[in-house]
DNA sequence: CAAATCGTAACCAAACCGTAACCAAATTTT
DNA sequence: AAAATTTGGTTACGGTTTGGTTACGATTTG
């Protein structure tokens, strides 16, 4: 199954600090993943789907950079923020020169630890990762995929641009002549508007096979609603 | 890939600090543009095509982060970095709120500042990372070369090319206009969407000849995915 | 000059979706 | 209240669109 939420590995082997990290992390609305050694991170990253690492630049046998160099020369690209006791300009370099992406160092404001997160993530592209939710509904725009009670759900193109007019406007009536400008593009007098019921309910089939949400409610001589 | 040169705009108003930025950058191996307000910068950026920029937040006139928060808005995207004199903890929330990517307080050490510039523009696509990894694919961007569980295998250069649009953002519907210009640079009508089929079909047998790992989704009417 | 590359076209199979026919429910008319 | 009418639901059909596959040949590359 697909992970809905954004997930955040932290190294760090000073247990109250690795704390305080996924304390604020957590608050912020990430996931968290804490580690005290960079022993099973590589698995970790194989089997998941991590978007950040925070790495403490102390770690014990290996060294915070020379992991993430390591990680870097197989690939690698995930997002990196170093941790560090205290900057000198040689560790500086060699830390950059490894391939992270931002360094704090201690003691540091968790605060803008979170904000140098969210900067990151939004740089990397995870954050625009555009989701629209409506009930147990969820669109992906970017993966034009559709979830529904965390199920994936395959729809058609036609399927998919007509719920996603629905779920942008839910509760609303949208009529006939709306559906027809919005989701086929059509202006022709050609077009019947049956279709649109044929389309709605393909749809309805494919989203709630059993009749079940009664998503979609018929407005009688005008059109449909989404509920 | 993108850019032959890579210019940068700094805004600061104190002029020996000005110069330092830009002598440090220059010495780097970047173009710099140095500006003393926010005057004309929007101007340049319409004109030439900056790769980053560097900003003060106590500019005269407007704020750093106004302007930024301004440029966002009507879309430029560009890598931001502020400068701040005391990076009080409301002006942090701020400044990153407004969408800066990186901030260094003052008096700062101007080989970081290249450093983050370095880490920035990697970041964000600029300059190249050597190596990139999706699943087991493992592709070297240097010495364009492609593993696939570790096994050597050659590409032509268009195929790489496509390969490497795709693996930059995995699990992203690429539609066929993106791939038309990111990969084959075309405008031209007379380009045909079915060589975006041929060119994913024989990059698939290429990569997977059994067609057990399904890399390639297509999503019909939109374009192709990896997974 | 031989080999590799890559756009084009032809053909096939699958899907997609508009249409029409018919049924059921709601609404209006008588 | 019954009949007529309108409107939406359901189903099946088939034309159209779309992607996969293969072969061809012009162009590029070594």
């Amino acid at each position: 199954m697909k992970k809905a939420s954004k997930e955040i590995i932290i190294i760090e082997d000073e247990e109250d600090i690795l704390e305080l990290i996924e304390y604020h992390l957590q608050k912020a609305g990430y996931e968290t993943m804490g580690f005290t050694s960079t022993k099973n991170v590589e698995q970790f990253l194989e089997e998941e789907n991590p978007v950040l690492m925070i790495v403490d630049r102390n770690l014990p046998h290996v060294e915070g950079s020379e992991f993430v160099k390591y990680l870097r020369s197989y690939g690698y690209t995930i997002p990196v923020i170093f941790l560090t006791a205290k900057a000198k300009d040689s560790e500086l370099e060699e830390g950059f020169e490894a391939g992270c992406d931002d360094y704090m160092t201690k003691p540091f404001n968790p605060k803008e630890l979170v904000f140098r997160v969210n900067a990151l993530l939004r740089r990397s592209g995870v954050l625009l990762n555009e989701k629209i939710k409506y009930r147990d509904i969820v669109m992906n725009i970017t993966t034009k995929e559709l979830f529904i009670e965390h199920q994936l759900i395959e729809l058609s193109h036609l399927e998919f641009k007509l719920l996603y007019t629905f779920i942008q406007k839910p509760n609303q009536v949208l009529n006939r002549d709306f559906l027809r400008d919005e989701v086929w593009h059509e202006e022709e007098s050609s077009f019947q508007d049956k279709s649109i019921n044929v389309a709605i309910n393909r749809l309805k089939k494919k989203i709630d096979p059993n009749g079940e949400k009664g998503y979609f409610v018929p407005i009688r001589s005008v059109g449909y609603k989404l509920i």
